[in-house]
DNA sequence: GTGCCAGGTTTTTTT
DNA sequence: AACCTGGCAC
């Protein structure tokens, strides 16, 4: 029997989703095809757990990807289930093992106030590991060690038994440097992200009175995105879950598209195994796309082996065809990217801000920024990560050093930041000094700075020494300030005192977008006001510790999205163009010889396509330049599982299909496939032969009939220029450009 | 200690 | 092409 809420929460679901929805007892994996009303099913869920459960509401944790989602999330519920009753928690692994660990991490050792490790503090720690082993970063790079590191943590390895188990040169190395390297971690208070569920887990195992608490808290317990979890984060789920077994995850294996970061798609894989009797609902049924471009998309994704099979299907229309284009390189790609989005505004079909441009590496979109520039096309780069600006970093390291003056990795960090005549020496000298005394450099710094006794036998020349002191006045200033006002204020303060505002204010442009953003850390800083002065420096470091860029993506302006493919993910627009489909790029170079890592790549481009509802554009170019230099390149390999019957255009990638680019067998002929595919022998390389003229008529495959404006010669090909109606000005070589002769 | 130049490296993806 | 590093002059 159902409540009265209910009604209004099951309405309008389909079958699947309603079965997704209600079977709250026991374990649940919902396998969410895309678009097929994911979080949907997870909103009404928990809406329905709330209200159902009538005067005893459980405890519910729900746990996602991005802090965005979470927030979505909390909001959505909010609308269904208004009065809000029950104990609902909704947030990120890392949130929640951070506040579990802050409230019951000291029966491990973890002290409350710990500090969340950033990449900066990660490196900075592996590179005084590196320097006490004397091994050079050249050939042990930082990164290359915290990767393996992060790998053995996201699989709950510890130090000791990693040196055992490590299974590759770099592995061994890695496994050298861990346990040196956690060491210096708890010396500084310091949890990375692993940490942060690797040391719930075994706060979990060795204390089951904790974890017992937390599993009569959390009755259900939800996982989002589940196909990107790694093994940390599952034990974590299903250690709450082992008793009462309300596990409900939720995810697409054919969207996992994190491995790199350690996310195992063994998890989804394996769960009917792990819970035994588990409930499994397919959602199918795609409400967002055409039919072409669902049809694509299932054709892309089927040669993956690494999947279960599912059948899509949707109930919209047929759609247009999807658009394939080759352009003769980056900039005509751009070119076309931005000429085909004036053409869908002034046609009416979609608003800027229902159209993305999607591309494997962020350095791909320097080339559309520029284009989309110069067409004054309102757009917005997602990704240009805010909390990984140089101008954020030095503010938050401020802000760390004046909630823990033991900071070590904020205190080198803007120790010069402005330039306060403190350079290398004087910091090594002061270190030195520091281990002599027995305290942390922040500490000697601060005994100077007072004319503590101590500071007598400081062994460092009057001119750096005054700088010191001057330098510890000023931390010791913004400490005490801290105490007093709250975190926005205490901002403006630093940037007053400590000379930064001038520094940023440079007068060039790019100062002025530093000290935008800047003011911007200063709004979001105002949020946290309601804490009071300490209380909103310890949230607001904490927030911008857990804080992602995707999470910044707001759809509020009405621009154009350029994003990566990986920050697409989630998100869904009318049209979307996704370029640089080249060998190399998509599938990058890095995934070719490993046929995991290139079934990752092709989940990657299936990610792109499922996020458009009516439009799709697929780009190429011919050549590209990489790191300062220009290549040939061939399309992707993906293009052969595109039916021809789908796509519309004339680019030589769909032309010819091969058979599928799924199997050892027809990889190795990767080759003949483009080189057949390249020059079609009915005349269309004409244009080399027969040399062009101003005031020539050519036909171009994509743009149409155009006049040549002018011809110059170029390395032994010819440069052409022409007019196409209603585009601008195109330049092409015209042994790339398959120009036709059609009158002279 | 700072600023400039040469030379080498880079980003594939980011909670 | 852009960025960082290391070496050097001032």
């Amino acid at each position: 029997m159902l409540h009265r809420h209910s009604s209004a929460i099951l309405d309008r679901l389909n079958p699947a989703q309603r079965r997704a929805v209600t079977t709250v007892d026991g374990p649940l994996l919902v396998l969410a095809g895309p678009g097929s009303g994911k979080t949907r099913v997870i909103t009404h869920r928990i809406a329905y757990l709330l209200a159902e459960s009538g005067g005893d509401p459980p405890g519910i944790l729900a746990v996602t990807f991005t802090n965005k989602a979470a927030r979505e999330m909390l909001e959505r519920v909010r609308v269904l289930v208004p009065q809000g009753n029950g104990d609902l928690t909704i947030g990120t692994f890392h949130a929640v093992c951070a506040r579990i660990l802050r409230r019951d991490g000291s029966p491990i050792g973890i002290p409350p106030s710990f500090t969340i490790a950033d990449e900066d503090d990660q490196l900075a720690m592996v590179r005084r590991v590196l320097r006490e082993l004397n091994w050079d970063e050249k050939r042990f790079p930082p990164r290359a060690m915290l990767s393996c590191i992060s790998a053995a943590k996201s699989l709950l390895i510890e130090p000791a038994e990693f040196a055992v188990r490590a299974n590759s040169y770099v592995e061994e190395r890695a496994a050298v440097v861990y346990p040196r390297y956690q060491e210096l971690l708890v010396q500084h208070d310091l949890l990375d992200f692993d940490d942060l569920i690797m040391r719930t887990v075994a706060l979990f195992r060795e204390h089951p009175a904790v974890l017992d608490r937390y599993r009569e808290r959390f009755r259900h317990v939800l996982v989002d995105e589940f196909q990107d979890t790694n093994v940390a984060q599952y034990t974590f789920a299903r250690l709450l879950a082992a008793e009462h077994r309300n596990i409900c995850v939720v995810g697409d294996e054919d969207q996992s598209i994190y491995s790199w970061r350690h996310a195992d798609i063994g998890n989804i894989l394996n769960f009917e195994r792990d819970f035994p009797g588990t409930h499994v609902v397919v959602l199918e049924q795609n409400y967002r796309s055409t039919r072409t471009i669902l049809q694509a998309a299932r054709r892309l994704i089927a040669p993956n082996t690494m999947r279960k099979e599912k059948s899509l299907f949707t109930e919209n229309d047929v759609g247009e065809r999807i658009v394939v284009f080759e352009a003769y390189d980056e900039n005509e790609e751009a070119g076309y990217v931005a000429t085909q989005i004036e053409r869908l505004l002034a046609a009416g079909v979609a608003r800027p801000g229902e159209i993305a441009v999607m591309y494997r590496t962020n350095a791909q979109s320097r080339v559309l920024e520029k284009e989309f520039l110069r067409h004054r096309l309102p757009h917005r780069v997602v990704g240009m990560r805010f909390y990984e600006r140089k101008e954020i970093r030095d503010l938050l390291a401020y802000l760390r050093l004046c909630r823990n003056p033991h900071d070590v990795a904020s205190f080198e960090r803007i120790i010069n930041v402005p330039p306060r005549q403190i350079g290398a020496k004087t910091l090594a000298d002061l270190r030195q000094w520091a281990r002599e005394i027995g305290v942390t450099a922040p500490e000697a710094l601060e005994l100077l700075a007072e004319d503590d006794d101590r500071a007598a036998g400081c062994p460092i020349g009057a001119r750096a020494r005054s700088a010191l002191v001057e330098f510890g006045r000023l931390l010791g200033i913004l400490r005490r300030a801290s105490a007093e006002m709250v975190v926005a204020r205490l901002l403006e303060r630093i940037l007053e005192l400590t000379g930064y505002r001038e520094l940023l204010d440079d007068g060039t442009e790019e100062g002025e977008s530093r000290l935008d953003n800047v003011r911007e850390l200063i709004t979001v800083a105002e949020e946290f006001s309601g804490y009071g002065p300490e209380g909103s420096l310890a949230a607001f470091l904490e927030d911008a510790a857990l804080a992602a860029d995707a999470d910044e993506y707001d759809r509020a302006s009405d621009a154009v999205t350029l994003i990566t493919l990986h920050a697409a993910k989630g998100l869904e627009f009318d049209v979307v163009f996704i370029v640089g489909l080249e060998e190399g790029l998509c599938p990058h170079s890095r995934s070719i010889e490993d046929p995991r890592q290139l079934e990752e790549e092709r989940r990657l481009l299936y990610v792109g396509v499922t996020r458009a509802r009516r439009r799709l554009f697929l780009t190429y170019a011919n050549r590209r330049s990489h790191f300062g230099e220009g290549s040939i390149r061939e399309p992707s390999r993906f293009f052969r599982d595109l039916p021809p019957e789908l796509v519309q255009g004339t680019a030589r990638a769909v032309q010819r299909p091969g058979r599928s680019s799924g199997s050892v067998r027809q990889q190795s002929r990767a080759h003949s496939f483009t080189d057949t595919g390249s020059r079609e022998p009915d005349g269309q390389q004409a244009s080399a032969v027969i040399p062009l003229r101003p005031g020539d008529r050519v036909v171009h495959p994509t743009f149409g009939q155009g006049v040549v404006v002018s011809v110059v010669d170029r390395d032994g090909d010819q440069e052409v220029t022409v007019a196409f109606p209603n585009l601008p000005i195109k330049r092409l070589l015209a042994s790339y450009a398959r120009l036709r002769l059609v009158s002279s």
